[in-house]
RNA sequence: CGGGGCGUAGCUUAGCUUGGUAGAGCGCGUGGUUUGGGACCACGAGGUCGGAGGUUCAAAUCCUCUCGCCCCGACCA
């Protein structure tokens, strides 16, 4: 076999065709599959790994801010869900009813639903748990004294979606949402900035993701809210696809589910409330952002594995010493923590595979780091390590016992890696643009036909308008992203309109 | 839900225009040869050609309906 081109593992490359590169390397790495369910999707052990290593970190997050995680009906009454007008405008195209609680069996239409067993009012699958969490939160607050509450539930939701993508966009998928109340206006904007914050530190350090953080323009804000904000990362098609949201809904939800309490003043006020959320969509977004064309890379934090030994077994007479060596190579790494408290979880491959084959497996997973032991390793007391970030022909040779001690800084080396380079593109491709024609240009594909990778952010000035806008996304697809929150932008001149601007926004094509 | 494309073995697919009841590569199983590597050889398992109806002596191939998937649009985390 001629290694002289070296082939990749995913076909198509990402400069290809992205999505359908995308949809090979969910398959490859086995992180899901699509399932006999129209739109929904099997996560498989692999993809729920990195699901419950988020999982799990976020929710130390979430819990380190003081908030505890409760559990919520997966049904929510119509009557409750129609109470807050703009969430119902939002989410009632794309919601799954339950109208029967029996089957029966019917002679000539088989199994169906028994009309006798009709409810008298439909429930809906929760797209989203704020109208039945009021409900509860309504009894739970009487007094000032009851305030703030700070819950958080883990679910699954429905969302009754036209076209589904693995992660991306599925009829069910799994987050997180929380829900809280406080008695001032204040401090409901603090929590929703300050969770805002969490999930930008979750994403940039976990997920080794840079974010630009702001507010969402009022045309992508969520259904009910006063103000919506997010996250938004650029994956490697340099579209953007937000990653966490936490929304300020003022007195809202309060109002229709009636979340009364008597101030120090001794007067009846409604209660100040958030929501914010994150979905397994962050395990596409990871997929996407730092991907290459051989499969998976995976930032260390979040990967199920760490490390994945490959005892080279070829010769019968140091098979058995070879497995020892990776053994106890296992037991002293998996003694071993990164950043301080990160347990390192090894795997040792022995399956009675050929080893270019396991090999390549590995590479398709994203796992951080492949060690290779063999007899050459086993008379020079050495390994072979390689690194995922690095290409794959790249192999260094180590004395054992330097990388027993290395392997926690070549985790975090990995990490740093992955978020720099995730970084410098992120930044490659965002661009200040000041105006309308270099904005279009920017956004369009020099080949209609079949589109190439192009665009990316564009930092431009715009007067506010809604009209701008759908001008905009109705010519380009085009959206604004996020309205920073910092404030680094000067004043200028909208670049559509010529009026004036108070700061640059983040145009891009979204997923 | 609109526009386009596609459904043939686990995966990728040939065959369909010009009907004659399936062929390949990869993967899988067994045996052997190899061995720091996605190897090679031999043998083998696996398909009611998405489903239903129709035309016909005969349908993967033609017709009708239906289901599902992918891409683009609308909508969204």
């Amino acid at each position: 076999m001629s290694n002289s081109t070296p082939k990749a593992a995913i076909s198509p490359r990402r400069d290809e065709d992205f999505p359908e590169w995308y949809q090979q390397v969910i398959r490859a790495a086995e992180l899901a599959e699509p399932s006999d369910v129209r739109g929904c999707m099997v996560i498989r052990p692999w993809g729920y790994g990195i699901w419950e290593n988020m999982q799990r970190q976020l929710d130390a997050l979430i819990r380190a801010t003081g908030h505890r995680n409760a559990y919520f009906p997966l049904f929510i009454p119509l009557s409750y869900f129609a109470k807050e007008a703009e969430h119902v405008e939002g989410f009632a195209k794309e919601c799954a009813v339950v109208t029967h609680y029996r089957l029966k069996l019917d002679e000539e239409a088989g199994l169906v639903p028994d009309p006798e067993s009709k409810l008298t009012e439909p429930l809906i699958v929760r797209p989203t748990s704020e109208t039945i969490i009021g409900a509860s939160y309504a009894k739970w607050v009487q007094s000032y004294r009851d305030l703030p509450i700070l819950i958080n539930q883990w679910c699954n939701i429905v969302r009754w979606e036209m076209r589904t993508r693995l992660f991306l966009r599925t009829t069910e998928f799994l987050w997180q949402e929380g829900h809280t109340v406080h008695e001032t206006e204040t401090e409901a904007r603090e929590e929703t900035k300050r969770m805002l914050g969490v999930y930008e530190t979750f994403v940039r350090e976990r997920c080794a993701i840079p974010v630009f953080a702001g507010l969402k323009s009022d045309s992508e804000k969520f259904p009910g809210a006063v103000e919506t904000m997010a996250l938004e990362a650029m994956v490697q098609d340099r579209k953007a696809i937000q990653a966490g949201t936490s929304h300020f809904l003022g007195q809202n939800f309060a109002r229709a589910s009636g979340i009364q309490f008597q101030t120090r003043e001794g007067k009846q006020e409604f209660g100040w409330t958030t929501s914010w959320g994150m979905t397994t969509r962050m395990v596409g977004t990871v997929v996407m952002a730092h991907g290459d064309d051989d499969g998976v890379v995976l930032p260390p934090r979040i990967a199920p594995t760490h490390i994945v030994i490959l005892p080279i077994t070829t010769r019968e007479e140091t098979r058995a010493n070879v497995l020892e060596t990776c053994d106890r190579l296992a037991a002293e790494l998996r003694a071993k923590r990164f950043l301080d408290d990160v347990v390192i979880e090894v795997e040792v491959d022995r399956r009675d595979l050929g080893g270019g084959v396991k090999n390549w497996e590995w590479i398709k997973k994203g796992v951080p780091l492949r060690v290779e032991i063999g007899p050459r390793d086993l008379e020079k007391n050495s390994v072979t390590v390689s690194r995922r970030d690095q290409p794959v022909k790249n192999k260094e040779s180590m004395r054992l016992d330097e990388f027993t001690a290395r392997a926690p800084e070549i985790l975090v080396s990995i990490q740093d890696s992955l978020h720099t380079h995730a970084k410098e593109f992120r930044d490659a491709n965002t661009h200040e643009i000041n105006s309308k024609k270099d904005f279009y240009d920017f956004f369009t594909a020099k080949n209609p036909s079949k589109p190439e990778i192009h665009g990316g952010f564009a930092l431009a000035h715009w007067n506010g308008s809604r009209e701008i806008e759908e001008q905009i996304k109705d010519d380009l697809k085009v959206t604004i992203r996020v309205i920073p929150l910092d404030d680094s932008s000067e004043p200028g001149q909208c670049i559509f309109t010529g009026e004036p601007s108070a700061r640059r926004v983040v145009w891009a094509k979204s997923y």
